[in-house]
This record gives structure tokens, C-alpha cells and sequence, in this order.
DNA sequence: ACCTGAACACCGTTCAAGT
DNA sequence: ACCTGAACACCGTTCAAGT
């Protein structure tokens, strides 16, 4: 039953939360994780300091709002005609994705306070695990697993866009990396010297799943 | 020839690169992450602030050599008789233990700018998979699958670590986030929910564990 | 209830000046 | 060559004061 008052009604650019943290996203991938000041936010809404204060308890409460919000986002995916198999790989490829738009949220996930948006992917995980009959004790192991290493690669890939300076060249970074392997004495580093090259032409979205296929057929395979 | 001059001798407690890298790790383990301030660094060192950058191009070169310091050290041991698949458990626990002791390196490898001892990691576990026979192509994707799970999975823990004020007990803040799980909705979250008592008694090592077993087992699978 | 902006207590970094 | 400490340009956060 709403009635019409003066107070319900909102002007479209008055402050809020949500606009807040919009804002603050926007400015995260525009400029990395250095790029959020609270003095910035604050231009980029038109507004003084203080105001900022009244809608959110601080810097932190709005990174991890931000995070949620774009973690969130990445797992509202529809998993209902998918194969279990199918639909783990679907959450992890939408976590990749998300961080590969959003580098900044790899360096907020290793000091997530809420774990919020990380327990609606175990979940999701944890549900499909059950659909392939893992058997009960193993469920939380392997839903875990599952997780840490989506969420430990998506942060890992994330450090190489964070390290360099913003817009450069993904392959440029990787060539330069390339060549440092390259360079490496061969008798103390046979083994990176010697993928140097599959260094510089591998799909990292590709060599991802290969990691969530063996975790896969592990955890599946009879023991 | 080592030649007999003053300049050569060194007084115990003079300034280096090394000592501040040292003090810096004493001070991050002390007081987390934020507990490094550079001032903080030279009234430890009895200095002052223009001294450190003598010595040290900036806070985030003095970041960046502690991490490396302490995962050079993680590394360091011996696997000349060990299977393949000990050497790599035993590399995967090294660096497991070594963010245990000191957390803080879990966001310092979100966003390592050098490379430097993860391409040591690499090698290492590269090396053991030749070894275990897995064919060439494959090679370069299993190595960065096991990095990555353990720097993701060691990262994740640390942000544990990290969250809470420092000091709280370990046990305090799974028993805690199991009982955030358990009052999640039965209906909405099955899973979790269904969890929450493994995560209380769960061992977090014995779990990483499970994971690098998993992977491991997915690699040398026949195809 | 919501917003302003000056003020506070910190940062990392630089640099002229010392020895 | 190595060290000092004042100074600079920033931070995030608070708070009396406005509407």
C-alpha cells in the first residue's frame, strides 16, 4: 500500500549506496585498484566527503560491496539444462571472466572479509558435486578444491594485469615474460626455459579449464 | 685475496638491503599487512626515513624481497630422494606452511610484479612431471595447474588470516563462519548448509592436500 | 534526514644539508 | 658513501555546522 508522499520519492541522481558503489566499480576498472580515492569518489559524484560517509561505513565497506557486486554478477548464470560437469565448468568460466574484466577484485578476494559471494559459488559447486554422486565426505573436500583453485588462478591472472602499468598489451606482458624464461640458464632451469614458447602462444582461458578437468577427474575417478 | 681496508669492514648493526628486508618481515608478521609503515621500518632500525631509501628503492621493492625472501626459504629443501609425487606434495606443503607462518604474503602474490621465486615454484614442479612421464604438450598446462592451485589455495587461507584482527584463534573464526553456514537456509543453500560441521572439524592442510592428489591424479590419468 | 567542507592524523617520497 | 630530518603532496576519516 504506498501512499504518495514527498518522502518516497527519490530524484534520479540523489545519493545512495548503490550509486556509490556503481561509481566506485566504474573508477576500479577505469584505473586499478590505486585508482579509488575517497576524495575521487566524491568529485565523480558531485558531492563532498562527509556525504559519502552517511551512505557507506567506509573505503573497505565499499570494496567489499563492489566485490559482491561483480562476483554476484559472474554467477547469475542459469545452470538448469546443463550436465553437472557442464555447469561446474559454466561457474568457473564465469569467475574467470569476471576477473578478467575486473582485474582489481583478484587483490579484494585474498582479504575478503565477508565471504559472502564465495559461499554462494561453493554452493553452486558443492550442488552439482552431489549431482555426480561424489560420495558425502568427499563433497566439502572437493567443492573446496573446486573453488580454491578458481579462485586462486582468477586472483594469480588478475596479479599480471595489476602489475603492469594499466592498458598494456595482455600479450605484450606475456612476450616480455616469454622472453625472461627464454633467457633463463638452461641446466638450472630445463623445464621453464623449455616452455618459454608455449608460454608466449597458450590460451590462458584454455590451460584454466585443463586445471578444472583434472580436478574433475580426479575427484570422479573410482578410489 | 681479500685485502685488509676499512672500507671492507662492516659494523654489525650497519644499514643494508638486507637488514631492512629482514625487519620488514619481523614487522609484517608482527602486525599483518598494514602494520608496515616506512617510518615504523626506521625507528626499528634506529634511522632515519631518507637512510631506507638509500638502501632501497621504495616500499614496494621492500615488499616484493620479502616475499621473496620467505618463499626462497619455503623452497629450499631437498628432494633428491623423494617420488616425483613426494617431491611435489612436498613443494605444495612447503609454500602451504610458509603462508601459514606469515599470511601477508597471500596478498603480496596477488600482485607480484617480479616473478622471481614463483618461476622457482614452477620449475620445481615442472621438473617432478617430467619425471612422472607426463608427455611434453601437457607438461607446461599440469605445472601451471598445481602453481597456481597452491598459490591460489595459500592465498585464500591467508585472507583468513588476514581478516580478522590479529591474534584471534584460528578455531574461533571457522567456528564462527560454521556457524554463519549452519543458519544458512536448508532450502536455499543445501549444500552449505549440509557442511558446516566438516568445516568445523576439518583439517586445512589435510584438505589443500587432497586438492594437489586430485590434480595429481587427473594428470597421469590416461586420456 | 541528508549534505558540506574544514580539520586531523596519518601516509610514502624527496631533497638540501650534513658527516 | 651514507645518513638526517624537515617539507611536500597526498591519504582516509571525523565532525561541527548547515539545510
Amino acid at each position: 500500500m504506498p501512499t504518495t508522499t514527498r518522502i518516497t520519492e527519490r530524484r534520479d541522481d540523489a545519493l545512495s549506496r548503490e550509486r556509490i558503489v556503481a561509481a566506485a566499480i566504474a573508477m576500479l576498472d577505469a584505473s586499478g585498484e590505486g585508482g579509488l580515492t575517497v576524495r575521487g569518489l566524491a568529485a565523480t559524484l558531485n558531492t563532498g566527503l562527509g556525504a559519502l560517509y552517511w551512505h557507506v561505513k567506509n573505503k573497505s565497506d565499499v570494496l567489499v560491496a563492489a566485490t559482491d557486486a561483480v562476483l554476484a554478477d559472474a554467477l547469475a548464470t542459469d545452470s538448469a539444462d546443463l550436465t553437472p560437469e557442464e555447469a561446474i565448468r559454466a561457474v568457473a568460466l564465469g569467475v574467470f571472466d569476471a576477473f578478467d574484466a575486473h582485474p582489481w577484485i583478484g587483490v579484494q578476494l585474498s582479504r575478503l572479509e565477508s565471504q559472502g559471494t564465495t559461499v554462494q559459488m561453493l554452493e553452486r559447486l558443492g550442488q552439482q558435486l552431489r549431482a555426480l554422486g561424489v560420495p558425502g565426505k568427499l563433497q566439502f573436500d572437493a567443492a573446496a578444491a573446486l573453488r580454491n583453485y578458481i579462485l586462486g588462478v582468477a586472483a594469480q591472472n588478475a596479479a599480471l594485469a595489476t602489475s603492469v602499468a594499466p592498458g598494456t598489451r595482455r600479450d605484450d606482458v606475456l612476450g616480455a615474460m616469454a622472453d625472461t624464461w627464454a633467457d633463463l640458464d638452461p641446466t638450472e632451469y630445463p623445464f621453464t626455459h623449455g616452455v618459454a614458447d608455449h608460454l608466449r602462444n597458450h590460451d590462458d582461458r584454455d590451460q584454466f579449464l585443463s586445471g578444472v578437468n583434472w580436478l574433475l577427474a580426479g575427484i570422479t575417478a573410482p578410489h
